[in-house]
DNA sequence: AGCACGCCGACT
DNA sequence: GTCGGCGTGCTC
């Protein structure tokens, strides 16, 4: 953005009001530039805004206030406008809400507050005591340096007063420092590990300058991560900054400890975790240059880079990338769109690629680098399916006798087991054996789970519990209430009694307060704090477990049954990854799947390991029916209290739906959404599918346009959904 | 998003 | 008679 605006000129301001407009302001005093972070006044508040352009001069200009102050920070750049325009276009948000994105930092609007540091000061010490020796060796040694004073005490392994008896006597220097200081710098020539020759090559074919995506695909173990931290290492030589993606689950002080140890110091770190006074410094430092090397969750794509070189987009496979909630977006599209705006390259790393990106690589659209070979000696896991029609089981229990041998094999070499159940809690129905009534959530459009360990009926829709009743609360009949299938809880129960003396621990997101607990327990059981290992889906993200050499899948069919199109890919994608689990060290890994159709395609593919042959088919499938990445999908979830009204609304848009016939768009529904009721609103769902190629999004938003939401209605569109039917 | 204005039920 | 419920509308 050009130009100034003086003092008294309109200026447009884009606040983060729900406000689609932009709204007329007269410039501060002293005028500001475009782009600028401001307060402004509005109604009786004020609130933060950015200047967006000239007013539009429309407004009864005696009604027209005054910009209130420019704040202290570095003006939003162009580059970051467009991105937010062309994100907001994409998904339908409006502006104002995708402003709030990127103005998600407390103290936006604080001078920059300064803090003590203490530094070496020349004064002589009257009485040397061990404590004070400490202080001075630490800052002695890292002169450079400045401390806080907690840091400085905290270092040196002594109380803080200390620290203040030494400055009294001018041994120790306090001085004023900005509050936000610069990361430590990152040093990429810091010799990093020995790579093989196919890293290398990996690491040579993502270098380079400008624009470009790569599909960076290998295998669990196969160095993925030192690959696109070469790649970072290029970025960071360029002085350009870079951004490493993860999901959220995966964002583990292993891999902050592993980016130290290559680039000798630690990145910036943005996920929900981060400290308000972090998230100040980390906001302001993105902008200024003072970080170099961003490792985030996907709001961390919002920050104010100033060089934006590099993003890479770890597990870009991931579900949980795509926002199902507020702004609907997919971090790793929105990736792509930031980088192609600032001639930045993406890297999307993943050892099973979204059929997505895997289409993408396929038309030429995205570079595709394979590492093939695994790092070090390991190879990749041996895989079976055990046939659980012929297997002897009694009712109430799923480890199969084959699987309990294998354990049982690994037990005695001191290996670790990992069983693998998509399933939390205890058992996924309670059931009333007198009248067959099955206990659901009183909101929610779902049964309720029961969680052994928390001593609760849980709702996994919107996560009310309640204490587990003896009587049916339907036909009151005592003790008659049975837990139905298998859940982890229940699974950590079973092989308990199987092996009485092996460590059994179940990991599952609710056993945990923080993530940041269930991250640390896992980094011991990784080290051999188990010897079997019970796990949700969550184990399939990103953990290295060096002593593990054995995966059994109890329901590798959960999940192929349904009409989602996407189930299957899903499915392939986490029993591949739970396979790559096993055998990463020295140690040969064998990975178990037990299923009743063995012959299922999904089936054979993972265990054929021929995941082209997978793809193929899938793409062939979706092509023929029109459906993303080979058509363009959009969903419109209508939600509100009552039925009816939802109902109501959905069949006057299914009813006018011009606007979308003039593309060739279609409308199918409405119908009960994927989850029909969460906290007591049901949602109902429109689904629009449209040839690849046409302004979908026009159409949509001409569609909607008519639409007055009455009463608790809310309209949501969802453009790339996740699940199709 | 907030916050005011505004038109209908149970209280000092 | 009023206090207050939250439906509707406005903010440059």
């Amino acid at each position: 953005m050009d130009g100034f605006f003086q003092e008294g000129e309109l200026v447009g301001v884009l606040t983060t009001q729900p406000l689609d407009r932009v709204l007329d302001y007269k410039a501060p005093e002293g005028g500001c530039f475009p782009g600028a972070f401001v307060e402004v006044p509005l109604g009786p508040r004020k609130v933060l805004g950015v200047v967006w352009g000239p007013g539009r001069g429309d407004w009864d200009y005696a009604k027209v206030r005054s910009v209130i102050r420019v704040l202290d920070a570095a003006p939003m750049r162009e580059e970051m406008v467009e991105f937010l325009t062309r994100a907001g276009a994409y998904t339908l948000t409006p502006l104002s809400a995708m402003l709030r994105l990127a103005t998600r930092s407390p103290g936006l609007g604080d001078p920059p507050a300064m803090r003590k540091i203490y530094r070496m000061g020349s004064g002589e010490v009257d009485r040397m005591t061990p404590a004070r020796e400490k202080v001075l060796a630490v800052l002695e040694e890292f002169g450079g340096l400045s401390f806080t004073l907690k840091e400085l005490a905290e270092q040196a392994g002594v109380g803080s007063s200390v620290v203040k008896g030494l400055v009294a006597q001018g041994a120790v220097r306090e001085e004023d420092s900005p509050r936000d200081l610069p990361f430590a710098p990152l040093d990429p020539d810091l010799p990093g590990k020995a790579l093989t020759d196919d890293q290398q090559r990996a690491v040579v074919a993502l270098a380079g300058e400008g624009y470009a995506t790569t599909l960076l695909k290998g295998v669990t173990g196969s160095g993925k991560t030192e690959v696109y931290l070469e790649a970072v290492a290029d970025c960071l030589r360029r002085g350009r900054q870079a951004l490493v993606l993860l999901p959220e689950i995966a964002l583990t002080s292993e891999f902050l400890t592993r980016v130290e140890a290559r680039f000798g110091a630690k990145p910036a770190e943005w996920h929900s975790g981060v400290t308000m006074t972090e998230r100040r410094r980390v906001w302001r430092m993105v902008s200024e240059g003072g970080a170099q090397l961003v490792v985030g969750a996907r709001s961390a794509l919002f920050l104010p880079y100033r060089d934006l070189g590099l993003i890479v987009v770890d597990e870009e496979h991931d579900t949980s990338y795509k926002q199902e909630d507020g702004v609907m977006y997919n971090a790793r599209d929105m990736a792509v769109l930031r980088a192609s705006l600032c001639s930045a390259r993406v890297v999307l790393a993943s050892a099973t690629p979204s059929l997505e990106s895997w289409a993408n690589a396929e038309a030429g659209k995205y570079k595709r680098v394979e590492l093939t070979s695994r790092f070090g000696d390991a190879v990749l896991p041996e895989m079976r399916a055990i046939d659980m029609r012929s297997e002897d089981l009694p009712g109430a229990r799923w480890v199969s006798p084959t699987l309990q041998g294998e354990i049982a094999k690994r037990i005695e070499r001191g290996e670790q087991s990992l069983v693998f159940l998509n399933r939390r809690g205890y058992a996924p129905v309670t059931l009333c054996r007198a009248c067959g009534f099955q206990i659901a959530c009183e909101h929610c459009d779902a049964r309720l789970v029961e969680h052994r360990f928390l001593k609760r009926l849980m709702c996994h829709q919107c996560g009310e519990t309640k204490p587990i009743p003896t009587a049916c609360p339907n036909c009151e009949a005592e003790d008659r209430l049975a837990p139905i299938g298998p859940g982890v809880e229940r699974m950590g129960e079973e092989l308990s009694e199987l092996f009485p003396d092996a460590r059994v621990v179940v990991l599952s997101s609710d056993l945990y307060g923080t993530s940041r607990e269930l991250k640390a327990h896992i980094e011991t059981i990784a080290e051999g704090g188990a010897d079997i290992i019970i796990g949700t889906q969550l184990v399939a993200k990103g953990h290295n477990f060096p002593l593990l050499t054995l995966v059994g899948v109890i329901d590798a069919d959960l999940g192929l049954q349904g009409s989602d199109l996407r189930a299957a890919e899903r499915t392939f994608q986490l029993m591949r990854q739970v396979a790559g689990r096993a055998g990463r060290a020295e140690k040969p890994g064998l990975a178990l799947m037990q299923t009743f159709q063995p012959e299922h395609p999904v089936i054979r593919a993972i265990l054929d390991g021929d995941e082209e042959a997978f793809w193929k088919a899938e793409a062939a499938e979706r092509e023929q029916a029109g459906m993303p990445p080979y058509g363009r999908m959009a969903g419109v979830v209508l939600s509100g209290p009552e039925v009816g009204p939802v109902f109501d609304l959905g069949n006057a848009l299914a009813r006018n739906d011009a606007a979308l016939r003039r593309v060739g768009a279609q409308v199918y529904g409405p119908a009960p959404a994927p989850i029909a009721r969460i906290r007591g609103r049901h949602r109902v769902r429109l689904l629009v599918k449209a040839p690849k190629g046409v302004a979908l999004q026009n159409a949509l938003a001409e569609w909607i346009r008519p639409v007055r939401l009455k009463g608790d209605l809310r309209l949501q569109i969802d453009i790339d959904p996740q699940s199709f039917f």
